[in-house]
DNA sequence: TGTCCGATTGGT
DNA sequence: CCAATCGGACAG
């Protein structure tokens, strides 16, 4: 087996850096009788509270939701919006430290037949391109919130770093009260990858 | 306790 | 373009 991506991975300062890099990782969630759902991570946002004022943690806002984005680099960050979805990121940097990267849209890798058991109708291109869906698909809700990602709840594994000419890069989606950090380019995903959530690109 | 709104999605 | 849907954040 692949090993699981080290602390030290997930420490470093600069989260827009861990970002960019986490784009062709893959993601893993453990399923019944020792099988896998996982997928390859092809679109990341990246929020660097306390300063980002989309983040969650701007101004050093610390509640009991925000709470896991100040624990170590290398824990999961799963929080609920719009009374249907949950959101996976994965929290960067230091203790106390509150950055994070959104993990938008994923290629699905193993499992894809509970993926589409989870989002029945759907197309396979359908099943994990955007946060909310491989959040169902991989089987992730707020269970998964703070949970270690050198644990064995969920983990992320190695893979090929992607050269930067395969990557783009945009503002990030969905943060229209963000003031002046609308525009910073901190939306990463692979070139031509068809599981990029639709949108502008 | 009451109000406002969201790091989205899917259907019109 | 807009409704769904409900927990989190914050004011009072």
């Amino acid at each position: 087996m692949i090993d699981k991506l080290p602390r030290e991975f997930y420490t470093r300062l600069n989260v827009v850096s861990v970002a960019r890099e986490l784009l062709g990782k893959l993601l893993v969630v453990p399923a019944r009788n020792r099988t896998r759902v996982s997928g390859k991570i092809v679109e990341v946002e990246a929020y660097r509270g306390p300063q980002d004022r989309a983040a969650h943690s701007y101004g050093g806002r610390r509640t009991k939701r925000t709470e896991t984005m100040y624990g170590l680099g290398g824990t999961a960050y799963v929080f609920f919006v719009y009374g249907m979805y949950n959101q996976f990121n994965v929290v960067t940097n230091d203790r106390d430290s509150p950055h994070a990267v959104l993990i938008r849209a994923v290629e699905p890798v193993e499992g894809i037949d509970l993926m589409r058991q989870r989002r029945p109708g759907k197309s396979d291109h359908n099943l994990t391109n955007g946060p909310g869906k491989l959040c169902i698909a991989l089987g992730i809700d707020r269970k998964l919130d703070a949970a270690d990602l050198l644990g064995n709840k969920v983990w992320l594994e190695d893979a090929e770093q992607l050269p930067r000419s395969r990557i783009l890069s945009g503002p990030r989606i969905g943060i229209d009260y963000a003031e002046e950090w609308i525009d910073k380019p901190w939306r990463f995903w692979i070139k031509n990858n068809p599981y990029v959530s639709r949108r502008k690109q």
